[in-house]
DNA sequence: ACAAAAGTGTTTCTACTACACCCATGT
DNA sequence: ACATGGGTGTAGTAGAAACACTTTTGT
């Protein structure tokens, strides 16, 4: 350790956090185009108390970036998300009281997500209508916005919002939500058969009219190319738990 | 301040560093293709002394990341960025001694920069011959030129590399270096027109054969599209201190 | 029978590709 | 004059968009 006794500039007191924007998706009545909703907590103590906020948390000295993701992540949700990917570092100096430095990562939870009976001051929003946020999460959540709607359009990132088996109609149905518009259903198809990146399989969706084929994902093909960067770290299974 | 008792996960002692992957242009032999080139930083303390490694340094506590960014750049090379970029955050616990998490930046400097007279153990490499770097600084490069090479291939970004005036072909040549593949230059010359990013010039290249008209940048599109993310923080004019 | 969603066919438009060709200058 | 890179023209191709049409079910 090299020691100083002239006046140098302070590099120490900065505080490390890790967040993350958890997008799943939420279907409305029979019929309606299904919303993007995040789980936001509410913050019980001093800088911005009340206010509502992504959930994160410290960075332990120990603790890989993604694992401290899934971790707060899990803990929130109780779940393990079915993508995860680090999204920008916000570490302006007045951001918050103190040089905190957090450290973004968003996530992809699969549709129909439940929260966990015991979770308090957690509570699910439409992206459309949030609520103010605490410190400048709210640009946080608008850039992890630009990134899923840019993202979907070159990658299978919207499969990651799907359970395993799904119509055509549902998948069409993401997009939708994710780019707030409506797509052509003939072009849809022939548009994400082409891709090959679907499996059709011998079920089929019934119960309104003409029953409508179901899709499971292709595993071999990644939700998104990730360039050169590793594979993020396979959370710890919280939610696999209880198998056998 | 919320004090415990309890054993808890240490979240101290984590040093936050800034380093930055520098692109520049060096130009060959007449007629050869210009290659990509960066500047390396040779160690001259502890941990991999000796190997050369990303321009950085540490994290000042009131300083913004891109000023950081800006400054290890400027100490350097002595040149302000036409173009920074936050690229990631690398933070592995195992990626250097103590726990160190890097956030990185990617720049592009103008071709033709020079580095002060007085830099010692820095030097400028071509991006397809480098030596052993220190950490996970390879890795880093790596993820630096798939960036550059997606982004090339949406923005303007190439033009970051050159000069106020250029060439058609000139450009061509840069967009050839980062795609490390011909273009034809018909087809080149119509994409970048119909862009509508680049204004023409009265002024010829001549020296060669048929004089090359000049071209110049459009001022009021930017070099790559930031999404919902602010502007960098304008680095501080080290490069321009001398003006009047 | 009819409504409605599943699924197919067809035309148009646009953008990129390949490559032939002409133009203007230095030697 | 001629070689060379600057610059234009054009036909072929692939994919996206628009939309008419057929199929299959529930009611």
């Amino acid at each position: 350790m090299v020691m100083s006794t002239r006046t140098e500039p302070e590099t120490d007191g900065i505080r490390v956090a890790v967040s993350t924007v958890i997008f799943s998706l939420r279907r409305g009545a029979r019929g309606d185009r299904p919303t993007i909703v995040l789980p936001l907590v509410r913050r019980t103590r001093d800088p911005h108390e009340g206010r509502w906020a992504l959930p994160g948390g410290w960075l332990d000295r120990t603790e890989e970036l993604d694992v401290a993701a899934s971790r707060t992540l899990a803990e929130t949700t109780g779940l393990a998300p079915s993508y995860l990917e680090q999204l920008y570092v916000f570490g302006d100096v007045g951001r918050s009281p103190g040089r905190v430095v957090s450290i973004v990562y968003w996530a992809l939870l699969r549709e129909g997500a439940k929260l966990p009976a015991d979770a308090e001051n957690v509570a699910w929003f439409d992206v459309a209508d949030l609520p103010p946020l605490a410190f400048d999460h709210e640009h946080i959540v608008e850039y992890a916005l630009w990134r899923l709607r840019n993202k979907v359009g070159y990658s299978r990132i919207a499969h990651g919002l799907l359970p395993d088996l799904f119509t055509l109609a549902e998948l069409r149905e993401v997009y939708e939500a994710i780019l707030t518009r409506d797509l052509d259903p003939a072009n849809f198809r022939r548009q994400v058969e082409n891709s090959a990146t679907l499996i059709p399989t011998e079920r089929f969706r019934t119960g309104s009219h003409r029953p409508a084929r179901l899709y499971r994902y292709d595993q071999d093909v990644e939700l998104a190319d990730r360039g050169p960067l590793p594979h993020p770290t396979a959370p710890f299974a919280l939610s696999r738990e209880a198998r056998s």
